[in-house]
DNA sequence: TTGAAAGCGCTAACAC
DNA sequence: GTGTTAGCGCTTTCAA
């Protein structure tokens, strides 16, 4: 499982270094070093000779060296649930947008949603001595949690703001979430309420909009008509069979809020293809804000989030050096057709 | 933009060094780095000092240090376009899944399918020194080729086997994939057959699987009888945006091939909205197999690739010194229902 | 089986 | 403005 020939008819590798740089233009390796990284003073002369000879030379500066001879590193650990769900990857876009700016860069690991695996992660990401993680959430197991703490790396934690931060926390109330989307369908006049959700034990963050929900629409005094949680990540698929169940079972039912867009997709295809009007027959509600719910034939209602925006503030006040805070971005009803 | 206040009462943070370890379990720091790598010969009782040392002082070993003082780096550089696009969501999740199982760490960079920005990347992501590189698809700029052939890293390319690779190549034939929707229309009676695309200048995969398809058709005596090609990325607004134009501008369409299924969900939820029977009025088809797409009220039809798999065999191949080579990994016409 | 010592390629004082 | 000199924290000979 470890590489060692390289392949076939491979050149042996001689990179090329600074002292290479240096002697070839005839100055002292600092001097080189300074005009490389154009810090420090040097004359006209010397820049363009040293720049020459490293063009010349193909030289690649050697960041491992530079970050072990200087104090801190510019690499950033990420650390996401998973790439499959587009919330994630817009948050990470948002991210890498931002640290392409700067000269750090991001190595990434993916948990699966398992805490056991963030923790592996962090543990291995700290290895490389980042300047710096983002996290998904607030939740992290005790280890992870120490690790990090000890790692004197800046954490920024991203998309939930219920709960105490290690440092910087951008992101929105996931309970509040939850609830505005109960008011919305109680004030709509819905009643007869049920949910569909996905795998609550290791999407925190969904148990959380639930949990608002519910409280909502306590507040309102109605109780939640059904639900029905399949132990599985989040799908169209999931979505779809969650809500057959849900119908099967339970008549009279007249909105079901989804654990999100994926699953409330999965929601109204069934419909669609039952031939249920939504939302005369049943309404649906989502949560996230997919680009693709916003096209089908009748706009999907759910709730949006900046995911973009949390992944560029979380990661430039995470490069910036800003001090601990928690940024709360909201978050946005969309009125769609279907609730 | 650069970190030189670490925040507000943070700790000055004081590593644990391998000479930490080594003083406290009363050993020689060679030692001592033999036993936590596990590698050479010591004695059971010289084993359990030093990891019980380690264990009591919270060492993380520093893996810029090692990297530096041996010689190969365990770092694996990945260049994707998009994350936004599924599919290099889920090539990233194969090749994660493998380097998870071996000590390599993945890092991330994302063009946003410019070939500009693939160059900078690859450029900067050398000078982490990494051991291979993951990259999309067989075209680069020059100067990136040359990089990375001078590099001395292994290179995976990922996703298409339509042209000359570097070292390793995983995927399967765009140009067939093409071919293939086109033969699969045409044996199922379409002849008036249009096309809905995006951006092909950036997605030179999209425009290969285009071009085979075109080349298809001809083959069978046919031509395009239209298309519409949008000038941006793929999206669900595109595809319906797309057709919509393609049939307000040309009647008589029996079928449309789009450039990728969020293009193909797009038209096919505008021939929902403007009840146009599929396949009946309109036949739909796609490429790529995505999930969503296999649970609309009518599955599209599709042709699904193995992207999965692409990312694990890339990696496994990579990081196992396999030789260069060719894998193809083919693609699977999916039959659904809307062609 | 163990330790001393010499780097890996670079940056950061500090002289000059 | 420029060069010399120590390291950064580790791995790797090489003797012991």
């Amino acid at each position: 499982m470890t590489d060692d020939d390289a392949g076939p008819n491979r050149i042996p590798f001689v990179p090329v270094t600074l002292s290479d740089v240096a002697r070839e233009a005839r100055v002292g390796e600092s001097t080189a070093s300074r005009v490389l990284r154009n810090q420090g003073s040097f004359s006209e002369r010397t820049r363009s000779r040293v720049k020459a000879a490293a063009e010349r030379l193909g030289y690649v500066p050697n960041r491992i060296a530079g970050t072990l001879a200087s104090t801190g590193s510019r690499l950033i650990g990420i650390v996401v649930p998973s790439f499959a769900n587009i919330v994630f990857a817009e948050v990470l876009r948002g991210a890498n947008a931002v640290l392409d700016d700067t000269d750090f860069q991001s190595v990434i690991g993916v948990t699966d949603y398992r805490q056991e695996q963030e923790e592996r992660l962090v543990s291995s990401l700290l290895a490389w001595r980042p300047a710096g993680f983002i996290l998904a959430g607030l939740e992290h197991s005790p280890a992870a949690t120490t690790m990090l703490k000890a790692s004197g790396a800046r954490i920024a934690e991203l998309l939930d703001i219920d709960g105490a931060g290690l440092d910087i926390v951008v992101g929105f109330s996931n309970e509040a979430a939850g609830r505005a989307s109960a008011r919305h369908l109680v004030a709509r006049g819905y009643r007869r309420i049920g949910y569909v959700g996905h795998d609550l034990d290791r999407d925190l963050r969904a148990a959380k909009r639930f949990r608002g929900f519910a409280q909502a629409l306590a507040e309102a005094g109605l109780s939640l008509h059904d639900r029905e949680v399949v132990g599985q990540p989040s799908s169209v698929e999931a979505g779809k069979d969650g809500l057959a169940r849900l119908l099967d079972r339970r008549s009279g039912l007249d909105a079901v809020y989804f654990s999100n867009d994926d699953m409330a997709l999965g929601g109204y295809f069934l419909c669609l293809a039952r031939g249920l009007a939504v939302p005369r027959d049943l309404a649906l509600f989502g949560y996230n804000g997919l680009d693709i719910a916003r096209h089908t034939p009748q706009p999907l209602t759910t709730l949006r989030t900046p995911r973009l925006r949390i992944g560029e503030i979380g990661a430039r006040l995470l490069v910036s050096g800003a001090p601990a805070q928690v940024v709360d971005v909201g978050f946005e009803l969309v009125e769609g057709a279907t609730a």
